[in-house]
DNA sequence: TATTGTTATACTCTATAACTATA
DNA sequence: TATAGTTATAGAGTATAACAATA
């Protein structure tokens, strides 16, 4: 009696997984990606994708910062950030000023517009937090957060010596 | 005395950070991308991305399972799929062969080739799961694990509640 | 020479909608 | 009608290399 693939439910599958579950590495690429979808639904009311709004809640963090600073911070190729920045310019989210300090480099400064945008998304925010957190105890969910900043200075340690 | 952005060391940020770092949310996501990078370091001596390679490895679990299958397995679309499976197909890593029992399935399986990639990835990827849970007890891991898993548990579950 | 930021380009991952063939 | 898989298309995130302007 064979199941066509829709037929078979989630706990259902073809045949057992073997390691695959407790690698760390492939569990936090899966649940990171299951983040970002949902994420995008609950930024898509304001217009933004989970990157952009991250770079808009780093500058809100860093006041006056510059494109490297945020490279830095985000962990990610200078070259990346530009169009993330154009968006949220466009959008009135945030205003460079040219540096008279340094005429090469912009300051980045959330505008009161893109501080209304992190507050309207704040509570769903929030709540997606707790649904994640769901059945975790406050203890738990502290570890969780410490295991996951030793995982990211772990990488960001062995990305640095290569 | 104003420092150029190169000059600020890791540390060493324009601003403190105040909760972006509490949050399990926007945590998940960016140790997800700095494990989504160094796999595809690794994993680039066989010719295959971080995506391709899981499901290669889902495949390897799965005997003989559809692409259906693996969408579910993987949460993803079947659409995402075809270009993996064609890459994978290319490369000879999986054999497609069309079901008996229903004309439009394929049949999806590792092939000796395939096997053997996986096999000449494995000692990098243990070691690069070393690396990341470098300072853990084996009580902090499989902690660190479970919590993972419920985090996941909770994402499928709000997904499919909409 | 080194740094800030941009441009051009390319690849991966992801989805939606419309399609073909089969059940 | 519903399901398995494909195609066309689009958006997001990521990087490398070459460039202009400035330090």
């Amino acid at each position: 009696m064979i199941k066509t693939a829709h037929q078979r439910a989630s706990g259902d599958t073809v045949a057992p997984r073997r390691d695959l579950q407790r690698l760390v590495g492939y569990q936090l690429r899966r649940v990171g990606s299951l983040v970002v979808k949902e994420l995008s639904r609950i930024l898509s009311v304001v217009g933004l994708a989970p990157g952009q709004f991250s770079i808009l809640m780093l500058i809100d963090e860093h006041i006056s910062c510059f494109q490297m600073d945020l490279a830095r911070l985000a962990n990610v190729d200078r070259s990346t950030l530009v169009p993330m920045i154009e968006r949220l310019v466009r959008l009135k989210f945030i205003k460079r000023s040219q540096s008279d300090d340094d005429g090469r480099a912009f300051h980045l400064q959330v505008t009161p517009r893109g501080r209304k945008a992190i507050e309207q998304v704040m509570p769903d925010l929030r709540a997606f937090e707790e649904t994640i957190t769901d059945a975790m105890s406050a203890r738990e969910k502290s570890a969780l957060l410490q295991s996951l900043h030793r995982v990211e200075e772990a990488l960001l340690r062995r990305q640095s010596t290569e």
